[in-house]
DNA sequence: CCGTATCCTAGAAGATACTG
DNA sequence: CAGTATCTTCTAGGATACGG
């Protein structure tokens, strides 16, 4: 029997780490192919994205689809209950985004690429 | 130059990790004692507690009050510009239990305690 | 292009003991 | 009670090479 004393660790589990919340927020905005994803998310190796959409893909979050072509295309898409955590990833982008211009307002050298 | 591509990322140096959204979670119903919150989070080592408090407190999250009494009494609290982030966290705590229970009426071996 | 298989390492986290 | 200091363990993530 696993056990939570509070709802924000199955989220952890679920969208925590390094990647995920970045990966999902990425796909928010619509279905890419794998390359895409490596491109949008400088840094990620290729191994640990496809691990993670693995991952994802396990808990329900995206969907993937194999166009069955050659050369490949796949593509990875946010599913219904995906979408659920919109709020979450909605809210965690503007957070940061805001956190970032107050550490630059107050000299800072950082810079946010997104705007 | 400490460059971000998403806004979420900076939130995720902040709140992400193991145990960050957790203490500010428990944080937002009111301050704290150390031994409070160590009995609050479970599986939490008084270290790495410690580690995770003074963090938040390096980022603005928590501060810290020593009231310099013998037994030491020592509490946290969350900061004003701690609460900005509350949004995050509460929808963290609503979305994950939702998740519980929606894995639970599947049939998964699992709880959760918070109610 | 997409994915797998290895190997490897940095750092997060656990265990324990010890101070004021 | 609050905090520090070590030491150890563990695993997420990184590097690289290869295959359909």
């Amino acid at each position: 029997m696993k056990q939570y004393t509070l709802g924000i660790e199955a989220t952890l589990e679920i969208l925590g780490g390094k990647w995920k919340a970045l990966i999902v927020c990425q796909l928010m905005s619509g279905p890419k192919r794998t390359s895409e994803l490596e491109r949008l998310i400088p840094g990620i190796s290729q191994k640990v994205l496809i691990q993670q959409l693995r991952e994802l893909e396990r808990d329900g979050i995206v969907g993937r689809i194999d166009y069955h072509q050659m050369p490949p295309k796949v593509e990875y898409y946010v599913t219904d209950y995906g979408k659920s955590a919109n709020t979450i990833i909605h809210v965690m982008c503007s957070w940061g985004r805001e956190n970032i211009a107050l550490r630059k307002s107050r000299g800072e050298d950082i810079d946010l690429l997104e705007k």
